[in-house]
DNA sequence: GAGAATTGCGAGACCGTTCTCGCATTCCGT
DNA sequence: ACGGAATGCGAGAACGGTCTCGCAATTCTC
C-alpha cells in the first residue's frame, strides 16, 4: 500500500509525533533543538525517504540556485558543447543547477528563453547573445535585478559582466606564423550567420568575436604584407564547400586557408580532400577552435584554441558571485592560443 | 524609482483595484469575468510587466513541465551532445523545460543526479543509466510515481520504457559488408568503461549497448567466416591509440578495423596516419556513430548510423505521455543503418 | 527554594499562485 | 413588481517548506 507521493514534511512531523517546525530545525540543523529529536526525526525523515520540495524552499528563500543559460546553438558546434558542459560542471560545484536554452541565433527565441528563464526564477543567466545591438530585453527592469554574465561575444553596451577569448590577438598571431613559413598568398573563409549564400565582400558582421577574428587576420595580413583572399560564407556546409571552392580557383590561389570556425574547416577538408591535396603539403589550414578530431588527424590541424572550459567555469564563478554579493561588471579577457600541429606547409621560395 | 523586484499579482491586483482572484482569472481566461475587466487587467499586467512565478504556479498545480534528464557523459560524445539538443527541442516544443545532469558512468552520482531532480520536482525523468544492474535508486516508491524512460542502454528489468537501437543488427550487417568488400582479417576495437588498459579477452561488459555491439559483431564474424582479433581498451586517448598498434601488430593482422564508438575511431585515424597508411586503400575502417567530421574527411569513413535525434524525440514524447495519462511500458527499437562512404577498400584475392 | 536564564518545541505567518465557494448585483420572465 | 437565474467578483484555503515569536518546562544561581 505504497503511497505513489512523495513524503512531505507534513507526513514526517505527523510520523514523528512533532511539528513541522522541530521537522525543519531537525533537519537543516539549526535553532535550538535537543540532540535526540534530531536522531529520531532524521530516521522517520529517512524512514519516509523523505526529500525537502525545492520548490517550496525555493519560494520561500526567494532564491532557487538555478541559473539559466541561454546559448545559441546545438552542442554539435564543438564551442558550445564544451563550454555548457564546463558550465554546468561549475554549477554543481556551487550548488547550482542549470536549466538550458537555445536561441539559434534569433533574437526573438532569445527573450522567450530569457523569458522562461527569469519566469523560473533562476538566480542569474548566462549568455550568448545572439545580436550585438539588440538587448532591449535585457533592461534591469526586465531582469528584475537579476544578474547577466556575457559569454564568447559582447554587446555594445557596458552593462554586464562580459568573458570572452582574445581571439584577434590570436588570429594575428596565426597569420604571422603563416608568414614565418613561407606563405604570402592567403585565403579567408569566414563564417557569417544571417547572411545567405557567400560573398567576397565583406558584410555586415553581427557578432563581435567574429569581427574580431577578422580585424586579427587583418592586422597579421597587413603586418606581414602578404596577399590576401576573402570569402565569407552561410554556415551551412554544402555553401561553405562552394565557398572554398571559390577560394582555390581564384587567380592568386592561397597557398593557405584560414578558417573562422570548426565547420569552415570541416568545408575545407572535404573540398580539399576530393581535389587530391594533402594538407600540409598541398595546401596549408590553420582554423578556429581545437577539437578532438582536429588533433587526432594526420597531420594534425594548426589550430587556434581558446580555453572553452576556463571561460565556462569562469563565467558560473563571477555570476555566482554576482548573485550573492554585489559587484560590479567587468570585461575579462582570456587569452587563445596556437596550437601548431602539422597543417602549416613550410613553404620554400621556389613556389 | 524603480522596483528591483518583479512584479507579482499582488502588485497587479493592487494596481488594477481589483482581487488577485479576479487578475488569475483575466490572464489565464477562465470562469465568469467580464469583458472590460480582463482588458483592463491585461493592460495594467503588461504595464507591470508581470510574469507569473513558475514555481508558485508549479507548487499549486503539483507538476514543473520540466523533465530531467540524466546523461552518462559530456557532449563531447558526438552520440550524447545530438541527442541532449533533440530531447531539449523536443521538450521545447511539447512545453516542457529540461533539467540535465551528468553521471560520468558512476552510479553513485547518477544517484544523486536522479535525487536532485526528483527534489526539484521535475515531471519525469529521461536516463541513460550508468549500469545495466544498479537500479535500487529507481523503485516506483522512490521515484514518487515519477515516469522513468530509459535511453541508449537497458536495464535487466523491465520496468520503465526503453528507447534504444538495433546496434545488434547493425553491427552484423557492416562486418557481411566488409566481406563482401573482401576482407576475411577483422580487427575489433571494443571501448569498455570501467577497465584500465586493454585486454584481447573479452571483459565483463556492463553496458547493453556496447555488448550488443559486440555480439553483432561476432555474429557477423561467425556468419562470414572470417578470422578475427579483438582488443578492448579503456575509453582514452592514449590508451586506444597502444591498443590499435597492437591490433596492427598482431600476426593476423587485420585489414580492416571496426570501432565500437567515435573515440576509438579517432585514435585509429591517429595510428593509422602516423604510420603513413591510407585509409580505404592501405587500412579499412568501420565505425560506430555517424559525425560531421566523419563525413566531411576524405574519403569519408564509412559508419553505423544510429537515428539519434530521432531516439532523443521519441523518449521525450513517450516520457510526456506516461506524464500525462497512464501509460505502460514500452521497448522501442529504432533501426541503425551502414552509411557507406569511402573507409572501406575494396580487396582483390591477391592479398 | 524562589526568581532568572536557558532550553525545547509548537503556533502561525509567509512566499505567489490557483481555484472553490459564496455573496452581491443585475437580468429575466410572468 | 417580485422570485429565481445568471453574472461578476472577493475571501480564503491550499501547495510545502522556513523562520520568528512566544510559551512552558527545565536548569541555574545565590
Amino acid at each position: 500500500m505504497a503511497t505513489n507521493k512523495n513524503a512531505t514534511i507534513n507526513d514526517v512531523a505527523a510520523a514523528a509525533g512533532v511539528s513541522r517546525a522541530t521537522v525543519s530545525r531537525a533537519l537543516a540543523g539549526y535553532g535550538r533543538i535537543s540532540k535526540q529529536t534530531v536522531d529520531h526525526v532524521r530516521s522517520v525523515a529517512d524512514g519516509l525517504g523523505y526529500r525537502p520540495n525545492a520548490l517550496a524552499v525555493a519560494m520561500r528563500a526567494g532564491k532557487t540556485k538555478t541559473i539559466g543559460l541561454v546559448v545559441i546553438s546545438d552542442f554539435t558546434n564543438a564551442f558550445f558543447d564544451r563550454a555548457t558542459k564546463s558550465i554546468i560542471d561549475r554549477a554543481k560545484e556551487l550548488g547550482f543547477r542549470v536549466l538550458i536554452q537555445h536561441s539559434d541565433e534569433d533574437v526573438a527565441v532569445e527573450r522567450v528563453a530569457v523569458e522562461t528563464m527569469l519566469s523560473n526564477q533562476v538566480d542569474g543567466i548566462i549568455l550568448v547573445p545572439a545580436s550585438t545591438t539588440k538587448h532591449s530585453h535585457l533592461t534591469p527592469k526586465k531582469l528584475g535585478g537579476k544578474p547577466v554574465v556575457i559569454i564568447d561575444r559582447m554587446f555594445d553596451i557596458q552593462r554586464f559582466t562580459t568573458v570572452t577569448t582574445g581571439d584577434e590577438v590570436a588570429a594575428k598571431e596565426a597569420v604571422l606564423y603563416a608568414g614565418e613559413r613561407g606563405h604570402t598568398n592567403l585565403g579567408f573563409l569566414i563564417a557569417v550567420p544571417g547572411i545567405r549564400g557567400f560573398t567576397s565582400t565583406q558584410p555586415e558582421i553581427p557578432i563581435t568575436s567574429v569581427q574580431e577574428r577578422v580585424d586579427g587576420f587583418e592586422l597579421g595580413v597587413k603586418t606581414a604584407k602578404a596577399k590576401s583572399v576573402w570569402v565569407y560564407s552561410e554556415d551551412k556546409q554544402a555553401i561553405a564547400e562552394s565557398a572554398v571552392e571559390t577560394l582555390l580557383d581564384s587567380p592568386k590561389a592561397p597557398t593557405i586557408i584560414f578558417t573562422s570556425n570548426n565547420d569552415m574547416l570541416l568545408a575545407v577538408l572535404k573540398v580539399v580532400g576530393e581535389r587530391g591535396l594533402t594538407i600540409g603539403k598541398d595546401i596549408s589550414v590553420v582554423s578556429f577552435d581545437d577539437s578532438p578530431w582536429a588533433a587526432a588527424m594526420v597531420p594534425g590541424i594548426t589550430v587556434i584554441s581558446r580555453p572553452v572550459e576556463e571561460l565556462g567555469s569562469i563565467a558560473v564563478t563571477e555570476l555566482v558571485e554576482a548573485i550573492e554579493g554585489n559587484t560590479k561588471p567587468k570585461e575579462i579577457v582570456l587569452p587563445a592560443s596556437l596550437v601548431i600541429r602539422g597543417s602549416v606547409a613550410k613553404l620554400t621560395k621556389s613556389k
